[in-house]
DNA sequence: GCCGGACGATAACATATGTTATTAAGTTCA
DNA sequence: TGAACTTAATAACATATGTTATCGTCCGGC
C-alpha cells in the first residue's frame, strides 16, 4: 500500500474557507501544537517503512515523495508552499509508509503530531457539513491520482513532459531534472533527449 | 476529468455489512427502483461525453470502461459480478463522462437512476457512522487508483501482466486479450510477445 | 583559487516496444 | 456448409527508450 495524502490540510482549509468558514476555527485552534523546523535540502522527513507520526505542512520550500525500487528511486509527487501531506495509510491503518518524504530545497516546515490530527478529525466529524466537505476533499484527491494514472496510459513521456510544462511549470522550474525524469518514468538521459528535441522543434531561423 | 467510481455500491454494502449493519436497510429500500436488463456483448451502457444518468450494478457478466484517444481505445478498468460503478464526476458535478462503459460479455445489469442515488446518499449522511464509512470507502477507492498509478511508474508491461496473472487471474481468463493489452498500455502484438516469452521461460524439458 | 561532487548534455550501442502485414484458428450467421 | 468477421500469433522492420561512458559546467568547502 503506497502513501496517499490526507485531504485535510491547510490548502484545503484555504480552498474551502468560503464554503465552510467554521474550518478557520479548527485550523487556528491546532496551530499552537505545531513544531516549526528549518531544514536543509535532502532532509528526510519520513523514512520509507516507518509509520508516519506527523502531519507535515510546508511554509517555505518544497518536498518530494518517492520509493525505492531495486536501488532506483521513483519519485511519486511534489509538494510546495502552503501544501500539507502525510501518509493516509499510516494515519488510518497505523502501517508503515511505502514512500519516503524528503526536502528538495532548504525548507521551513511545521509538524503536527498524529494525536492532534486524529483529535481534529474527531471534532470535525461533529460539524454540520462535514460529510459534504469530505466528499469534495476526497473527490479532489481521487481525481488527482486518476489523472496521473490516465496520463500514463494515454501519453508518451514527451507528452507528459509537455503537460508538465504547460500545466505545472513551477515544477519544471524549481525541481532538479533527475527528479522530474523519475517522476515522468524515464531516465535522465532520455529526459535530456526530450528537452533537446523540443528545443530544436521550437527553434526558428 | 476522467470517470471515477462511486464508492457506494453493493460490493461496499456487502463488505461493510458487519461493521455497519444499518446499510442493509438502505440497499433493500432502493432495490424496487432498479431496472433489470439483459444485454448482449458490446452493449454501450454509457457513452463517452454523455452525462451518466444511472448507477450500474452487475449481477452477471462483465464490463470495461475506456476512452478514445486519437481513434485508439484505451481500457481503464474491468468490473465483474456483484460490482457496481458509475461516473463520480457526473454524479457530483453533472459533467460529461470522459469514459464509456461497455459490456464485454452477455450481462445482466441493474440500473438505479441518478435521483435515487442522490437521495440514498442524502439519507445516509444522517447515519451515525457515515463519516467513518466514507473515510474507509474513499480510502479503498483511492488506494486502488494509486496502486494502478504506482504500477505504471514501477513495472514494465511484462511485470504488469505477471501481476495481473498472479493477483487477478480471472481478468486474464475472462477478458479478450486485446482489451488486456490496452489496459496494460501495450499493443496486442507486444502482449502476444510477452505471453510467448513467458511460455518459453516456463517450459522445461 | 583549487578541488571534488552534483548536475546535465551528448554519443554509441543495446533492448523494448510500436507498426504493418500475413497467416491461421475460432465464431457467427445466412 | 461456406462466407465474413473476430481474435490471436508471428515476422520484418521502424522508433522509442535504456545503458554506459565521457565531457563540461556549476557550486560549495577548504
Amino acid at each position: 500500500m503506497p502513501v496517499t495524502y490526507l485531504a485535510i490540510n491547510k490548502t484545503m482549509f484555504l480552498h474551502f474557507r468560503d464554503k465552510f468558514p467554521q474550518l478557520n476555527v479548527f485550523w487556528d485552534k491546532y496551530l499552537p501544537f505545531q513544531t516549526r523546523l528549518e531544514v536543509p535540502t535532502k532532509t528526510i522527513l519520513l523514512e520509507e517503512g516507518k509509520i508516519s507520526q506527523n502531519y507535515i505542512f510546508i511554509e517555505k520550500g518544497c518536498v518530494r515523495t518517492f520509493f525505492n525500487n531495486n536501488g532506483e528511486e521513483k519519485t511519486v509527487q511534489f509538494f510546495f508552499e502552503n501544501e500539507g501531506l502525510t501518509s493516509f495509510d499510516s494515519f488510518v491503518n497505523n502501517i508503515p509508509s511505502q514512500c519516503a518524504i524528503e526536502t528538495i530545497e532548504p525548507s521551513v516546515i511545521y509538524l503536527l503530531p498524529k494525536q492532534y490530527v486524529t483529535q481534529m478529525i474527531e471534532e470535525l466529524m461533529h460539524e454540520q457539513n462535514f460529510a459534504q466537505m469530505m466528499l469534495q476533499m476526497f473527490a479532489q484527491r481521487q481525481t488527482h491520482y486518476i489523472n496521473e494514472f490516465i496520463s500514463f496510459i494515454r501519453d508518451t513521456p514527451e507528452q507528459r513532459y509537455q503537460n508538465l510544462l504547460r500545466e505545472r511549470p513551477h515544477i519544471v522550474q524549481r525541481v532538479p531534472q533527475h527528479y522530474i525524469a523519475s517522476y515522468l518514468g524515464v531516465t535522465t538521459v532520455h529526459l535530456s533527449r526530450i528537452k533537446s528535441k523540443i528545443a530544436k522543434g521550437k527553434a526558428h531561423f
